[in-house]
RNA sequence: GCGCCAGUAGCUCAGCUGGCUAGAGCACACCCCUGAUAAGGGUGAGGUCGAAGGUUCGAGUCCUUUCUGGCGCACCA
């Protein structure tokens, strides 16, 4: 609604338009220049970033000032913050989720430093294990060195791969040290920790010690991927899967026990029935303790050509025609469930083997009548464990069988034995059916020879074992330890893990700690000469001591006398009676590397005196099976509490359409690409805009978003520094005193309210480890509270009042403050962009923007720590007038400051702020009317204009330099 | 197959214990400014809330099933 100017005005007989004095200078066709004359912003921080260049440049000064130094000595008195470092493995450059993970952590380390807290961040690196020894094999088998390790002996062949590794381990750290502080992440980058230090490895053998002490540890038979040709255990990364041909045969296992059949079945039968079992390995027959069969599936007794069978129902037709059985009669059926406890004797051996129920067996291949050897396989082995079966393997180590099983396979080797074991039922007319089967298999790598699965003697922590003797929580398992750190003393971000963790650790099986590989850290055991196993608490703590000397080379390279130098037998409770030391020889077992980093919080946080337990482990969130609990179950066997109190997980990146991201798949994006696209500050400032509780998708167009929502708010900043280049030199707490003193119905004192709500509200998020809603109200401060409302409504004042005005020193207190909080809260997401800002503001030889604390305005801003209620009606009133001057475009007022409008405010409740509405407004002058129902704009085209500040605000008129000015800014420029 | 999680405008996400016409930012379209200018401002158009059932006076919000995707585990004798 446009209404006539003369209306507006209320001034329709007394015009304002004065005929203006003709002056000298307009006669000469002169118009003064103002410019020259206003408060124009200036600084000296660019618009533009320049990321990729001026990031490393940062880096540099950092390092060399040793800001991680700096930061630590300013903190030194502080409340500590422990927050440990999940060792990334020591393998290839970064990818994006290390990108992810470390950013997270530096956001952390950075807004805890920013809250006043010490916190000492160790990065560490995970260095032992397959991933690097294949790696490092490979190299050597390529260059023909492999050849020539074999031919040395164990402990320098070893030694020589161990060298090889280490030497591959540390140029990898050192790489990717490189990478993640080019992330721009603040941490104690000089002392690392690695878990093939010897110090660390030290700490994981007392933790070792710790458990065999409270009777956690424990040896026993299982099954493993063996090759024959090298007589080594072998991982699943050092298996080659080919196809091969194996016999495929059908054998009748006959029942023991004629009349249980019967009963179970409810038939009477004429002759004993038999159990058909299909294997594809004939070899293992000899270890066959039992035949699984599915609980909850129909088996059918069948007659088969006078033979009688039992076999899974489903399974029938499919096996009839495959033996080419002509008559088949099904006599009776019943769940697998009742045939469980039936016994059968074993074809060859002289024994019996019984049913068992197992839910693993399907009804895709063979018979439904599974032939279990636990001795010889994963499934077999568990269903062994739970049915107490002897973990029976006797095949040796290299592929012969031994003197348990019949004379006929004695010493032969187990490829040998296929055909044999086949030609003897056949013979003894167990053999219903056999044919030649290809299957994809698996092969040793380096031999390229099949493997078998063999049962081999392991190192073990039982989850179930009570603690023994003296210590905490005696009697206690560690799965019932952890079940109650997870219940009731952990803390979930997000909630969720503690189901998904809760569930994890109800299902785990006993902790398999034992590898047979040469770059790790050695389980200290040692073979007695009676053939016995010596490895104690005491034994365990004697070699760590030499190892924090030498290394774990120390096992390799020394006597067991050395090794065992500070070993007293007399004063070790558990050392066996009959205890030779010159009699020992190692054992050659290691430690998984799980065992190894997850006793960090040993050899780091304890051995360091960083504190124990860490505030916080943040991990994605496959570390709930990982790190999280693989250092939560030592910590709780040896000094019973976990070592960390809250858990923050994060997901994983997955590609724009949801994908799990891969080289493969080509969908990977590359750091060190984004890094110098983007920067790391853009790549951060990502990563703490994201939800990152689930999966993440990332994308370039991703970065693209944040590198704009980057600038918004760089630009914000360099709005507020510019605009402060004349500002007196306040000391902090002056300016802030000054800023905290503006009137409540000013703008000024509008935006400080906004600000203490700001500082307020990040910090607690960053506490709530919730970035992404700390990332939010930061940009919408700057994008909206800020750029759109604040800096618009304010510029008149700062460009055009005189330079030294008490309004216009008003604003920039709170201007600069403004800075001073900002570029706080900023740091922990964009340390480069806040400090660059910070020395803009304080000058180069500024104290470290790292060690201040946030200014706190809540506590000392006294009126202002609570928004004013009223400026919710002002700030409707002001998107009214944008709606409005919307409207009045199609008339021809394009730029609101041709405008000027009339608010309804029939309660009064704009009447305090009306010196304040038309900068807010964007307009030359507003009005307030208590009987108006709606926004009014008026056309003030025809009053004059200001030649400097551009406003028609009724009062402009020609002054005595000849200018057209208005009241104001002819006070500004004196005429 | 099992456990945990997610699926709301083109994109990223809010929507608490179920209740007015489902919100924000970005992108987009149109416009303004040219004294934050390889900047700044305004307005606007976008959604059958993965699908199907059910509970309820009423469901994006609760229950069941299902689809898609992620993490972890198990499995191929």
């Amino acid at each position: 609604m446009i209404q006539d100017l003369s209306d507006w005005l209320g001034i329709s007989g007394r015009s304002t338009l004065e005929q203006p004095r003709i002056t000298l200078a307009i006669l000469m066709g002169e118009t003064p220049d103002y410019k020259p004359t206003l408060n124009l912003p200036k600084t000296s921080f660019p618009m533009k970033a320049n990321l990729a260049q001026a990031e490393p440049a940062t880096l540099a000064r950092w390092q060399s000032a040793d800001i991680a130094e700096a930061v630590a000595s300013a903190r030194a008195g502080a409340p500590p913050f422990v927050f440990h470092d999940g060792p990334p493995y020591a393998n290839g450059s970064i990818h994006v989720g290390h990108l992810l993970n470390k950013v997270l952590k530096d956001i952390v380390v950075r807004s805890v430093g920013m809250e006043g807290r010490n916190c000492h961040y160790i990065p560490g690196w995970d260095c032992h294990g397959l991933p690097i020894e294949h790696r490092v094999m490979t190299t050597l088998v390529e260059s023909g060195k492999a050849a020539k390790i074999d031919t040395l002996s164990d402990d320098h062949r070893r030694m020589a791969i161990r060298r090889e590794c280490a030497a591959y381990a540390t140029k990898q750290i050192k790489a990717q040290s490189t990478q993640m502080q080019r992330l721009l992440t603040l941490a104690d980058y000089e002392n690392p920790y690695f878990t093939m230090q010897p110090e660390y490895e030290a700490g994981t053998l007392e933790v070792f010690a710790g458990l065999l002490e409270r009777g956690f540890v424990f040896r026993q038979l299982k099954p493993v991927h063996w090759s024959i040709a090298n007589q080594t255990a072998l991982a699943e990364a050092e298996l080659e899967y080919e196809d091969r041909v194996d016999p495929s045969i059908y054998v009748d296992f006959e029942a023991a026990d004629r009349a249980k059949v019967d009963a179970v079945f409810g038939v009477e039968c004429e002759c004993t029935p038999s159990f058909m079992i299909w294997t594809t390995t004939p070899w293992t027959l000899p270890a066959n303790l039992a035949i699984a069969v599915h609980p909850t599936h129909h088996y059918a007794l069948v007659e088969l050509d006078g033979a009688l069978t039992v076999i899974a129902a489903e399974m029938l037709a499919k096996v009839t025609t495959l033996v080419g059985a002509t008559a088949v009669k099904s006599l009776a059926t019943v769940l697998g469930s009742a045939l469980v406890g039936l016994e059968y004797r074993h074809p060859f051996c002289d024994r019996t083997g019984r049913i068992v129920a197992a839910d693993y067996v399907t009804m895709e291949d063979g018979t439904g009548l599974v032939h279990t050897a636990p001795g010889h396989g994963d499934d077999d082995y568990r269903t062994g464990l739970r049915e107490g079966l002897e973990i029976y393997c006797p095949v040796q180590g290299d592929g012969t069988f031994d003197a348990t099983v019949p004379q006929w396979l004695q010493g032969k080797i187990v490829w040998d034995a296929n055909g044999l074991v086949v030609e003897h039922l056949r013979t003894s007319g167990h053999l219903v059916h056999a044919l030649d089967f290809t299957h994809s298999y698996p092969h040793d790598w380096r031999s390229r020879t099949p493997v078998i699965f063999r049962a081999t003697e392991q190192w073990f922590i039982g989850v179930d074992r009570p603690a023994v003797g003296a210590g905490a929580r005696t009697g206690e398992s560690l799965r019932s330890m952890a079940m109650d750190a997870v219940n009731n003393s952990i803390k979930f971000v997000p909630q969720w893990g503690h189901s998904r963790m809760k569930g994890m650790i109800e299902n785990r099986p006993d902790w398999c700690i034992s590898r047979q590989r040469a770059w790790g850290l050695p389980i200290p055991a040692f073979r007695t000469s009676d053939e016995g196993i010596f490895m104690t608490a005491a034994s365990v703590r004697a070699v760590a001591q030499c190892v924090r000397t030498k290394g774990s080379d120390a096992w390799f390279t020394r006597a067991p006398s050395e090794l065992l130098a500070s070993y007293d037998a007399a004063s070790d409770p558990d050392a066996p009676k009959t205890l030779k030391l010159d009699q020992l020889t190692k054992l050659y077992d290691i430690f998984d590397v799980w065992f190894e980093a997850g006793s960090s919080w040993n050899s780091v946080l304890r051995h360091r005196g960083v504190g124990f337990p860490s505030e916080l482990y943040l991990e994605g969130s496959d570390q709930h099976r990982g790190w999280f609990q693989l250092s939560m179950l030592p910590a709780l066997g040896v000094v019973g509490s976990a070592p960390f109190r809250t858990l923050v997980t994060h997901g994983f990146l997955v590609d724009r359409d949801g994908k799990k991201m891969s080289k493969s798949a080509g969908n990977a994006l590359d750091v060190d690409v984004l890094l110098k696209d983007f920067g790391a500050e853009v790549a951060r400032w990502w990563v703490s805009s994201v939800a990152y509780d689930g999966d993440i998708r990332i994308d370039l167009d991703y970065f693209k978003v944040a590198g704009e929502s980057y600038r918004k708010v760089r630009n914000t900043l360099r709005f507020l520094l510019s605009n402060l280049y004349d500002a007196p030199s306040w000391s902090e707490s002056e300016v802030i005193a000054l800023a905290c003193a503006s009137a409540s119905e000013s703008i000024d004192g509008w935006l400080m309210g906004e600000l203490v709500a700001l500082e307020t509200e990040v910090r607690a998020a960053y506490s709530d480890y919730d970035f992404r809603r700390a990332h939010l109200a930061l940009f919408n401060f700057c994008n909206e509270t800020l750029s759109s409302v604040y800096c618009a409504a304010v510029k008149d004042r700062l460009y055009c009042d005189a330079a030294a005005s008490p309004r216009r020193r008003q604003t920039q207190a709170v201007l600069r403050t403004a800075v001073e909080v900002l570029v706080r809260l900023l740091a922990p997401f964009l340390p480069h962009t806040a400090e660059e800002a910070w020395m803009a503001l304080r000058g180069a030889n500024a104290p470290l923007l790292f060690v201040q604390t946030h200014l706190d305005l809540a506590a000392r801003g006294g009126r202002l720590t609570t928004r004013d209620a009223r400026w919710k009606d002002v700030m409707l009133a002001r998107s009214a007038v944008s709606k409005a001057l919307e409207g009045a475009k199609s008339l021809g007022i394009e730029n609101p400051l041709d405008a000027a409008c009339t608010l309804p405010d029939a309660h009064g409740t704009l009447a305090p702020f009306a010196s304040e509405l038309a900068d807010l407004c964007g307009v030359s002058q507003v009005k307030l009317d208590a009987t108006a129902q709606v926004v009014t704009i008026a056309d003030l085209r025809s009053l004059p204009r200001c030649d400097r500040s551009w406003r028609r605000d009724g009062t402009v008129r020609q002054r005595s330099d000849g200018g057209m000015l208005c009241d104001r800014d002819a006070q500004s420029v004196g005429v």
